[in-house]
RNA sequence: GGUGACGUGGGUGAGUGGCUGAAACCACCGGUUUGCUAAACCGGCAUACUCUGAAAGGGGUAUCGCGGGUUCGAAUCCCGCCGUCACCGCCA
């Protein structure tokens, strides 16, 4: 969540920023309420202290008298410090239902976007940031989408997938199950290589973790939940591998902190079926390996891109064509304050693919994970980033269909130390 | 799942109702001494909120796993939950 402070000083520029969002007049009105019942809080905080205060002196005089002897006394201020309990408990109420209902408010304004994001609505007003340079591949005609493919060389089974547990669960197979495991060995290892400690997290999170990254309540229809034991199957790695950090203070030296995960993705994605969610364009679970790093704020913009580097130059080994969208407005996630998406094209559906999203948080997580650094004599929060580097399913999707020939499908060069085969067939 | 023990600051670990935000030691930071290193000595060393001040700083409140309760007063007593460890049960 954004911090008050930020709130409260840089008003205008969060009105701002929420507009870029599309906000309208009326849900701008959150921002007032929000320092509103930030100032209830303060005045109750300061007047329940001051209660305390009096208390707490009281008691210690109590303790006094009766050492001394003077029992009247005691007695007389025994009844006086009742009274101001009863003061304070009422206070204490107004408090606690002050903050919640400040929080409740504070959850609902979502992060400020980074000056460069563009205004729109929708996924077609994003930026194209960096177009593919050369001409997009051409398949001849007869060429196959990857889902005929998946029949054609038995790599995976959709309906097998739907039999075991439901639609949008695919079951890979053969050469196709070892696809996958050696994209995820070649993803981890190039991360490794650029500097990420790897981690295998666990696969399902409380309430909090859930709550510190924002799949809580942003999201909460998008994960699967083990309601008997209220936990939540992750939607990415990002969840466990930044809440690693909650709660702690980091010092200014350990930046940068760049860790790296393979997980499968669990996610109930809602609505809408069709063309454009055929085969493994949009499953319920897939398998992707993510890169998460804290950074001191002055230097997380220059991480980010250290990051949309890192995701390119993965992207050129597999030998894909790529581009890269800057989100606008109306499509950058609600705890993001800049994002850049990658697309790969694939050939046989003729359309571009989102394969990965690379964002800032700036200290919109860190906020609510309380993550800090020292700062001189106080702690800052520190900025946090992620990006999916790689999601498997989409670029499994385009790697068959741009890849196909009458033999068979190429496998890149890079990859093929980890397939062990050069051409599935 | 059952039974038992335990849960204190970065670490070890004192502390069974008041003067304990918390001893001592270690680690860490600053300084003195030393030709350098080491040692010794001195000082500092939690977090959040809040009031005050131009600032440096000063005051207050809360926090000893979490949440309730008893009491004028709780790290200390009571209840619930969570976690750790040990043993039993089950088990890849």
């Amino acid at each position: 969540m954004l911090e008050l402070h930020f709130i409260r000083t840089n008003k205008e520029r969060v009105l701002q920023g929420l507009k870029i969002r599309n906000f309208t007049g009326e849900e701008l009105r959150v921002v007032d309420e929000v320092l509103q019942l930030d100032d209830t809080r303060k005045d109750t905080q300061t007047e329940l202290d001051s209660i305390l205060a009096e208390r707490n002196q009281l008691s210690r005089e109590i303790g006094g008298l009766f050492k001394a002897g003077k029992k009247e006394e005691a007695e007389a201020m025994r009844r006086r410090v009742s009274e101001l309990k009863e003061r304070a408990s009422g206070l204490e109420e107004k408090l606690k239902a002050t903050v919640e209902a400040l929080n409740e408010a504070l959850y609902t304004i979502p992060n400020i976007p980074h000056e460069s994001v563009p205004a729109g609505n929708t996924d077609s007003d994003n930026e194209v940031y960096k177009p593919w340079p050369g001409e997009l591949p051409q398949l001849e005609s007869g060429a196959l989408p990857h889902w005929e493919l998946a029949q054609k060389y038995n790599i995976f089974d959709l309906e097998l997938g739907t039999k075991i547990t439901g639609s949008g669960f695919p079951l890979y197979r053969g050469k196709g199950a070892r696809l996958q495991r050696a994209l995820i060995s070649f993803f981890l290892d190039e991360a490794v290589k650029a500097g990420y400690e790897e981690i295998m997290p666990p696969l399902l999170v409380n309430e909090d973790t859930a709550r510190a990254t924002g799949q809580l309540p942003d999201k909460e229809g998008q994960m699967y939940t083990v309601e008997r034991d209220n936990l939540y199957l992750i939607p990415t790695a990002e969840v466990p591998l930044t809440n690693i950090y909650r709660d702690v203070i980091l010092e200014e030296k350990d930046f940068p902190i760049k860790l790296t995960g393979y997980t499968p993705c669990f996610r109930r994605e809602a609505g809408s079926y069709g063309a454009h969610v055929r085969g493994l364009n949009r499953v319920h679970q897939f398998d992707k390996v993510e890169i998460v790093q804290f950074q001191h704020p002055d230097r997380s913009y220059n991480t980010l891109y250290e990051m949309l580097a890192h995701v390119e130059g993965v992207l050129q080994k597999l030998e894909l064509p790529f581009r890269i969208l800057r989100l606008c407005g109306g499509d950058l996630g609600f705890t993001s304050a800049l994002t850049f998406d990658f697309e790969v094209y694939s050939a046989a559906q003729e359309r571009w693919l989102e394969v990965s999203s690379v964002s800032n948080f700036e200290t919109y997580q860190s906020n609510r994970m309380k993550l800090r650094f020292r700062d001189g004599k106080s702690t800052r929060l520190a900025h946090t980033l992620n990006g999916s580097a790689l999601a498997l399913a989409r670029i499994v999707a385009a790697l068959l269909e741009n890849n196909q020939t009458p033999e068979g499908i190429v496998i890149p060069k890079a990859l093929q130390a980890y397939t062990g085969f050069s051409r599935l067939d």
